[in-house]
DNA sequence: GGACTTCTGTAGCGATCGCTCCAGAACTCG
DNA sequence: CGAGTTCTGGAGCGATCGCTACAGAAGTCC
């Protein structure tokens, strides 16, 4: 049996499914997993109910996808952050980087893997597990970063990695809350810079 | 016309009042304000529908009687903080005050404030208006509290009360996001101390 | 062309949402 | 007692929820 090219078979789709999961995860960042409703989020989208199930499987699959594209895009400071030369250098970067994300003009306010399910009813408690297992997945990284830094002699001996995940993190996710309230960005850059004016915490 | 001893006319109500609306408090602080079903609100209240609106009016104006049963109850420790004598033990009692009561064993993790309603649909733009006036309120307190800091010179001078304010509760409304995901008490007060060890952010 | 596959919009499913109508129960009056 | 007032539960309102059945449209195959 010989192999040959062939297009997909069968009616092509009608629209660009990457742009539609951007719409959409711009309707989850801003009212939240179950403030988001599916005619609020097929309409952004621009198609169907129909269309959006047979593209991405149901509500909770949609979500799951825009997490995912949301932490390689908006939240991707944290990995480009972890990249950083040195513990304060990584610290300042996840805080900056917070900031700039968490109050993009014309962007949602805040940070979806926050804001996107703290609490839900019954029905949404597997996303709102999905988003706690998200942050404590930020939180490992931050920590093992800093444990490296420990052993690379960038912090001191006596610093203690997980204390300093945890202040960074803490801070982020205050910063998030905080730009979901309508903070401005200049003044949480200046409570960033001065909260890390003292690092490691002596 | 002769004023005369006279009790409440009518049928007495068959519930305390005061206990339904504990109860409510108990499940919006654990689900926030949309995530709360009106069937799981007067289940846990023990009473009907009818006799949720006869007494407080609707959702919303039982949220908000639950919101404020919160501010003098679960976050009375803000209030308290704000009396204590020096700027430092302000900072101190407001975050072991937040640790503690977002981390308290058998009662709803995290702060209502934050997770009532972070983010909501079109219909519950109120509510979550309200909570951020709520702590916008929250800062503001602070803000005043450390203004006077300086007046009496239990402050530096050039200490800015502002991006101090912003510090503190930066770091309160984190660590209610760290206390929703499930962190423990122990954790958050050990990096709530580190947090404060730099005082005032020289 | 006809067979096959996939995507599309409409229409509507059962369930739940917040909320209200209504008749009766339980009290204070005169 | 009867009149007046308020609270109670049940039953159900219209609207919306997430989701799906269905038939037709739009492609690739042979």
């Amino acid at each position: 049996m010989e192999t040959r090219q062939c297009g997909p078979i069968g009616r092509p789709r009608g629209f660009d499914a990457d742009e539609a999961l951007e719409r959409a995860l711009l309707v989850f960042w801003e009212h939240g997993y179950e403030g988001a409703s599916l005619s609020s989020l097929t309409t952004a989208m621009g198609i169907s109910t129909t269309s959006m199930y047979a593209a991405f499987g149901n509500k909770e699959q949609l979500f799951r996808k825009a997490l995912e594209r949301y932490t390689e895009g908006p939240g991707a400071h944290l990995a480009e952050a972890l990249r950083e030369p040195t513990a304060l250098a990584v610290a300042t970067a996840i805080l900056t980087g917070t900031v700039r994300s968490t109050t993009r003009p014309a962007h949602p306010h805040g940070c979806m893997g926050v804001q996107g399910a703290l609490v839900a009813s019954d029905s949404g408690r597997e996303v709102r597990d999905l988003l706690v297992a998200w942050r404590d997945n930020s939180y490992s990284c931050v920590h093992e970063r800093f444990r490296r830094a420990v052993d690379d002699g960038d912090l001191p001996q006596e610093a203690d990695p997980g204390l300093l995940a945890r202040y960074v993190t803490t801070l982020a996710f205050g910063i998030a809350v905080q730009a979901a309230s309508g903070v401005g960005r200049d003044e949480l850059q200046e409570m960033a810079d001065a909260a890390l004016r003292n690092w490691p915490l002596t």
